[in-house]
DNA sequence: AATATGATGTAA
DNA sequence: TACATCATATTT
């Protein structure tokens, strides 16, 4: 059966695999955020890691608890989390049922800057929401968001990169981790001037 | 290069 | 109770 439908929307069904297969094709898709008022603030997809089962770094890799039941269940919702009790970041979940897995969104290039964004901030456009934590501050996503289905009408969603946009992907390791340091498991759009680090 | 920030989970 | 954490801005 064919997922994808031939509208660009991403069904969620094509979440449904790896972490790590989902991660680098989801570089150059687009997040979208809706606000409340209808606003709408759309971002290409330009780093992603991959968190999973069997995955020392994963936030679900001792047990289920309140904050990360979410990653067990079904693929195609948000996981968003606190970290540092100050930034929220934001995860899509993947993989099958029962199986506690997702993608960290690490850094978005907008297409437009939100009109809530300070011109007088000085921060150049490109790193507005370069790094995980400072995508959900531009798009005011919080724990509110957290487990919300991706899909257009909701919050947030996801639309699939064009076919013949074809990204150069560039593969490293994890950032920020104690534990799993050796998994091969970002992804970044090459030659991009918003990604969080290069 | 070091530090402050502080919700949540894990270890003690 | 204490400590580490999928980060970032600010200060040394």
């Amino acid at each position: 059966m064919n997922c994808i439908k031939n509208n660009q929307i991403v069904e969620l069904c094509w979440l449904e695999r790896p972490s790590a297969e989902v991660a680098p094709d989801l570089i150059g898709c687009s997040l979208v955020r809706q606000m409340a008022d209808g606003e709408i603030i759309r971002g290409l997809i330009v780093e992603t890691e991959a968190y999973g089962e069997n995955d020392p770094a994963c936030h679900a890799y001792r047990r289920r608890t309140g904050r990360n039941s979410v990653m067990f269940g079904e693929a195609g919702r948000t996981y968003v989390y606190l970290i540092y009790g100050i930034y929220h970041c934001l995860n899509v979940v993947t993989d099958r049922d029962g199986v506690p897995s997702a993608v960290l969104i690490r850094a978005l290039q907008l297409e437009s800057v939100p009109r809530w964004i300070n011109e007088r901030d000085r921060v150049k456009p490109s790193r507005i929401a370069a790094g995980p934590g400072k995508l959900c501050r531009a798009l005011q996503i919080d724990s509110t968001l957290n487990a919300q289905v991706l899909q257009p009408g909701q919050p947030l969603w996801l639309e699939h990169r064009s076919s013949e946009f074809t990204p150069e992907i560039v593969q490293t390791t994890r950032i920020g981790l104690t534990q799993g340091i050796d998994l091969p498991w970002r992804w970044y759009l090459g030659n991009c001037s918003a990604v969080s680090k290069l």
